[in-house]
DNA sequence: CATGAATGAGCCTTCATTCAT
DNA sequence: AATGAATGAAGGCTCATTCAT
């Protein structure tokens, strides 16, 4: 009954439905990250990128929807990352050094996504779809990069895991937990890079 | 849309205290390992055990203290066979395909539960702890069985953490997936890990 | 799970305020039969008829207001059918033919619609009241029709209760689904308004 | 960490699975009647019986259940007291008396359920199968007290109708509303009774 | 020792409705 | 006149946990 000026927040009151989709997966990429899948609900998910409960659900069916948004474009920029190294680094020993360095960093950065990741691909059927779909244009694209397209191995399939294992590793802090140190390490799997790509 | 796993084992309407938990920890593995850390709840745990909701809370303080001893208990028999190989088998080629053999099948069994574990490392901080303090013991015990104890390196580090994400591939099935057959992945393997032991 | 009422109406970017109003009214009619007034809401009955969510509250302040207007019209229409019917036919047999085979099919056509409208008559008073002015009017022109204008009976109600309850069973199946045949009960239903119209 | 003598209201902190359920139908039979079925909701109901919302759970499925375990008991208790008036009323006329003044006590006192009971059948797949079977019981009955067991026939369920609608119009006020008193009204049902069952 | 019954808190999802354009 | 985007409030349902016996 009353008229109040609305010194209300600065939210977005209006917007495109792509700009709030690119935003709700922005956001719920740090926040998975952060708290993990089960750690966080859909209203908080909306919250975090200045939304309501209600704006979640004109953009995606469920949480696990915006999960997969999330995995596929975390994806997506992670191999154009890797096809970036590929397009500029002529030596093979620089690649395999950017490729580690890349690896690891990303892996630092995404640590906490990447094992929710790997908890929903063990008990989500839908998840495990989306993840295997995308593992097989990963191993593609490395037999391609590898410079035998078509052609993937288990010596590139042992690579990707070891890679991505360390990685994982290093950027969770179990190495150093290890007592050792981080730079070994990743000479060490310079190392096995650099003989599988550059042999 | 719903699963009632009515494992309903034989109730012992009296028993030991030690008797009941060892039975709850044994059935919480297979849940754990089948549905995921986050898709049962205890009461399904307990029931699945043959006791009812209470029961659960008056042997263990809460859902993840029956997951840590779930998991303590499935690192400890993980390395007595570990222990058992390098008891039994004297070469180091042999020792080599004895482990990686035994890596895939452990893995495999409890690649359920260890998704969940590493989820809950990522987001739980008393899971983390309990998941590092066993990581170094491995660490040590494999130094010692390498054969320089105390002296643990970048390169045993590399192995193993090689060895368990291929042995996970394999058992999620993620290295046929992707077009490869099982066999040479595991020649891959097993060359690395003798590569490393055998010296 | 889901059923998507896409039945888009070509949508008239501009139109008359009017026309707006009927095309609302129209397209609600036939939600409202098909789904049930809780079965629908207010996004899904604008979206069917072709407009936007915020164009519905242009026309109608609420969604029961549009329900109103369903049935206002719905009830207009009716009874524009029974006068027709007393102004062409002059046995009166024949009118007790053509008012119970009236009768049938219109509650057989909005069976729906009618069920909803029970269900808000015992719980909300705004429909309640529109209600009961609609049916003081009814049996007003009932008895103009039976020619004791101003003189309704209690028969007279006893007849129109027995009409429409014994047309909706009809109309739901409620009498095939008791083994029996729709045929005698029309005749039965024939008989008892010839009795009483017919003097 | 201060313990506090709990003053609290006098819940029924514990009973049997079976006084729970009955509790919770009893209750919800009431404010069905009172609400409808879309005017409450399972937290709402499971209060109105004292109890928190996770109990509804553990004895419904969801509301639906409940409103169906509602309609049973009132279905059974309904032909339990036809089937009495039948055991001790000798007389055609003084049963036809009984019945319709039973049908009209009952009808007004759960007018509200009946009318979510009609909404319901005509939306909700279950609640119709529901109500269809019970239905068919009912005539059958009906036929049995009428002396013709297994022969019900197309009077049988115009009468059945006629009562039922015509209770529910002086029950909810419809006849007074009309202007007409009830006393005349249930004088004809009377009649229609007799005429039918009396022979 | 074991439990049947019960629960507060909270997550997922939808709805009737508004507002800036 | 019409709308795309957005939302506060609330309903349906579940979960980890407790208590009296």
């Amino acid at each position: 009954m009353e008229s109040a000026h609305s010194t209300s927040a600065p939210r977005p009151r209006r917007g495109t439905a792509a700009g709030t989709r690119e935003r709700l997966i922005a956001v719920a990429a740090d926040v998975f990250n952060r708290d993990g899948y089960h750690g966080t609900d859909s209203n908080r998910l909306a919250r975090a990128a200045g939304y309501a409960p209600a704006t979640f659900y004109k953009h995606f069916p469920d949480k696990r929807a915006l999960f997969l948004a999330v995995y596929d474009r975390w994806v997506t920029s992670e191999w154009a990352a890797v096809d970036a190294i590929f397009q500029s680094e002529a030596s093979p020993a620089r690649r395999a050094e950017r490729l580690v360095e890349m690896g690891v960093a990303l892996h630092r950065r995404w640590r906490g996504l990447r094992a929710s990741l790997r908890a929903l691909v063990a008990t989500d059927e839908t998840v495990r779809a989306a993840y295997r779909a995308q593992r097989r244009r990963q191993l593609r694209m490395m037999a391609r990069l590898a410079g035998r397209p078509g052609r993937l191995d288990a010596g590139d399939a042992v690579l990707l895991f070891t890679l991505e294992r360390v990685s994982d590793a290093l950027a969770e802090g179990e190495i150093q937990d290890l007592g050792l140190a981080a730079a070994p390490t990743i000479a060490q799997l310079r190392a096995v890079v650099r003989r599988h790509l550059g042999g």
